[in-house]
DNA sequence: ATAGCACATATCTTT
DNA sequence: TATGTGCTAT
């Protein structure tokens, strides 16, 4: 057998974790240090030369994105197709499981699957249903604190307070996205004879992101590793960065006390970033205590030094932004290889609006994404409550949509007859429609309940596509949006017909036994399409922080680079949250392959505000020495700060701190007034601020004398 | 049913 | 500043 392709690419790092013995591992794998290459071979090796059936591997990743990449990769690899192989997200995974073991999992045959939006609405329906007394909780915070509960593996009857909104969710058969993980968990746990054929199915598990597992999710992998499956995870303690939203980096340490017999590699050669930028990561994740400890080192050249530039206002800086860029895109290179990246999407305005003059194309990550759109979420809820009438999400959805003249007080009706029959809206309509409902609002119920009706029966036997055709045609959608004014109804349209195109091509797996039906509007809800399915044009990428964890470029620029924006200012005070800040920073830098600026701005107009800040301390914690600033501000005298980090490097402040004040700190004169610092010049007994005042306009004040009071 | 107004709110986001 | 949301008036 020729195992050559599989071994022969590897460092010996990659080609330890990949030959690995049936032992537990733990890969601690640096950005751009092949992970994905380092997880594929692992597949390919156990199949190709271990002898495992592709059947006895499961793998897990985050996003469909990897899951696909993954399959398409380990196919090359081995040059045939894998079926049989589980890959997916978790979420995928564990809605594969409820579906073939719906019973053990205490679900209807045919739940649904809800996304976020739709558990917003339906948060919102119960609590006002529910009459909640304290009005500082509102529906955005009673979804984050359910969401981050069930994360945590928590249902309501483990909390104090009982009382579980939720409940009321099974019994229209919805599931949401952390209940898919909480299900299949607590299937496996209380369905012993389940778990165990999976077990024995399964004993190679590889696992993706592990730095981004939440507690559900490790639970989920410890439950089916048990004591003789041999768990394969991947990941990286310093691109952990959504502590947020439930990842706890800690499992890696957990890792390696629940498998104590578990084997650890540390991929720390780098093939993407040049000496430099590795060094200024390296330097700068050093700050953050409780490492796992890891250096990323290259073979490649020192390249450029990292350019800092110190702007004026975020203006001044997206200008210089578009000047790099036209001149990158000048010298011959390809748009797309570029890419600016931000702490938060507020910030893109000021760029786009630069990037429009200049006219250099861009485009804009985030956003709606294909599913999630309105239009879509319209006709699916039609396609569902055609197919399953007792969808009351759904129901609720389209009942008035486009208006017939179905109002709230008609709705209200239902819900409350609903409710005290423990039955669905759309039997409450049914039964309300015939006697306690008035003439007019009956006979739009009617009409309503009788479309629904028709479109069952008149599509029942369609293909999918058709089906779908048929559907936005006859809820009256189309109409609906051509009504709309503007570019957006039409967008609508375009995008309804997309649906159409979206169901001719969605291919069902055929081992799944679901109708087609059901199978389409799961995967609706569970990948929720490219955020812009538009033309590729040869584009600037812009992008935030977060979402650009994964891809690289060879020309980066991190903006915005702020104490305030960047550590943002809600992080800033706890050291947990400093720390993932300075890991989101870390992610940036390690983005860039060969050329990185950071930019930042004295002066920022923020909610309305002009706001002052000093240049991000992340700045501060890369070595002078690879940086090369740009054009420095003569004529302001603050430089900014080249603090050798932590190790003793004598500490160079800026004249602001060094005289104790803050630029942007607000402060009050007797005679002067209020007003805000914004420029500090000199030390000690000379050290002068320039201050703006509400009433008295700007001064510069010899702080010795001035006797300023900070507030 | 919808337009208009007051009012709050303003990190990151995948499934 | 701008955007979304919920309530009121038409």
């Amino acid at each position: 057998m020729d195992v050559t392709p599989i071994i022969e690419p590897l460092n010996d790092a990659q080609r330890e974790a990949v030959t690995a013995d049936a032992r537990p591992m733990l890969v601690i794998a640096g950005a751009g240090s092949g992970k994905t290459r380092v997880l594929t071979h692992r597949a390919a090796w156990l199949i190709e030369v271990e002898g495992v059936s592709p059947q006895g591997l499961l793998a897990v990743t985050f996003t469909n994105k990897a899951a696909a990449e993954m399959r398409g990769r380990i196919e090359q690899l081995l040059d045939m197709p894998v079926q049989h192989l589980w890959i997916g997200t978790f979420h995928g995974l564990a809605h594969r499981l409820l579906r073939r073991h719906w019973q053990e999992a205490k679900l209807p045959q045919n739940f649904q699957i809800i996304d976020s939006d739709d558990q917003l609405r339906m948060i919102k329906r119960l609590l006002k249903g529910l009459d909640i007394d304290d009005g500082r909780w509102g529906p955005r915070e009673v979804q984050y604190y359910i969401n981050g509960k069930k994360d945590e593996g928590l249902r309501a009857e483990h909390l104090d307070d009982g009382g579980d909104p939720n409940e009321r969710q099974f019994i229209g058969g919805l599931v949401d996205f952390a209940e898919l993980l909480l299900r299949a968990h607590e299937l496996w746990r209380d369905n012993p004879e389940v778990l165990d054929f999976y077990r024995r199915r399964f004993r190679h598990l590889l696992v993706d992101e592990f730095q981004d597992t939440n507690a559900i999710q490790y639970a989920w992998l410890r439950l089916l590793a048990g004591k003789d499956g041999l768990p394969f995870v991947v990941g990286d303690d310093d691109q952990s960065i959504y502590r947020w939203r439930g990842a706890r980096v800690e499992h890696i340490h957990q890792f390696q006390r629940d498998f104590p017999n578990a084997q650890v590699v540390k991929l720390e050669q780098n093939y993407r970033s040049t000496g430099t930028i590795l060094d200024a990561a390296n330097a700068v994740i050093r700050n953050n205590p409780s490492r796992m400890g890891k250096n990323l080192w290259t073979e490649g050249a020192e390249g450029e030094p990292i350019r800092v530039y110190s702007a004026f206002n975020e203006r001044d800086e997206a200008e210089f932004i578009v000047g790099r860029l036209r001149e990158w895109s000048d010298q011959g290179n390809p748009r797309a290889d570029s890419a600016i990246l931000y702490r938060s999407n507020a910030q893109s305005r000021a760029l786009e609006e630069a990037l429009i003059n200049a006219g250099l194309p861009y485009r804009v990550y985030g956003g709606l994404r294909f599913f999630e759109r309105q239009e879509i979420k319209d006709a699916l809820a039609y396609l569902r409550l055609a197919t399953h009438r007792d969808d009351d999400s759904s129901f609720e959805r389209i009942v008035n949509r486009p208006t017939r003249g179905i109002g709230a007080r008609t709705i209200e009706a239902m819900r409350s007859y609903a409710r005290a029959n423990a039955c669905s809206m759309w039997r409450a309509a049914g039964a309300i429609a015939s006697d306690q409902l008035g003439g007019r609002a009956a006979t739009s119920v009617n009409a309503f309940m009788s479309l629904i009706e028709r479109m069952a029966r008149e599509t029942g036997g369609m293909s999918l596509p058709d089906r779908v055709d048929h559907i936005i045609h006859l809820s009256g959608l189309i109409d609906f949006f051509k009504k709309e004014k503007g570019e957006r109804g039409e967008a609508r349209i375009e995008n309804l017909e997309e649906l159409v195109s979206a169901a001719r091509s969605f291919e069902r797996d055929p081992a799944e036994d679901m109708s087609e039906v059901d199978a389409f509007l799961a995967h609706a809800a569970l990948e929720a399409g490219e955020g812009q399915a538009d033309a590729w044009e040869d584009c600037v990428q812009l992008m935030t922080m977060h979402s650009a964890k994964g891809l690289e470029f060879p020309l980066v620029i991190m903006c915005g680079m702020e104490d305030g924006l960047f550590p943002h200012q809600r992080s800033i005070n706890d050291p947990n949250g400093l720390e993932e800040e300075r890991r989101l920073c870390y992610v940036g830098i390690t983005r860039a392959r060969q050329t990185l600026y950071l930019t930042h701005a004295e002066q920022r107009r923020l909610h309305g505000a002009d706001n002052f800040s000093m240049p991000s301390r992340f700045i501060g914690e890369i070595p002078e020495q690879y940086i090369e600033e740009i054009r420095p501000r003569v004529q302001v005298s603050r430089p900014v700060r080249h603090v050798g980090s932590s190790r003793g490097n004598r500490p160079a402040v800026s004249a602001a701190q060094e005289v104790g004040v803050r630029l942007g700190q607000r402060v009050r004169h007797n005679k002067f007034g209020d007003g805000v610092i914004l420029n500090c010049e000199g030390q000690g007994a000379h050290a002068r601020v320039e201050v703006n005042f509400e009433n008295a306009g700007t001064k510069w004040l010899v702080l010795g004398y001035a006797n300023l009071d900070l507030m």
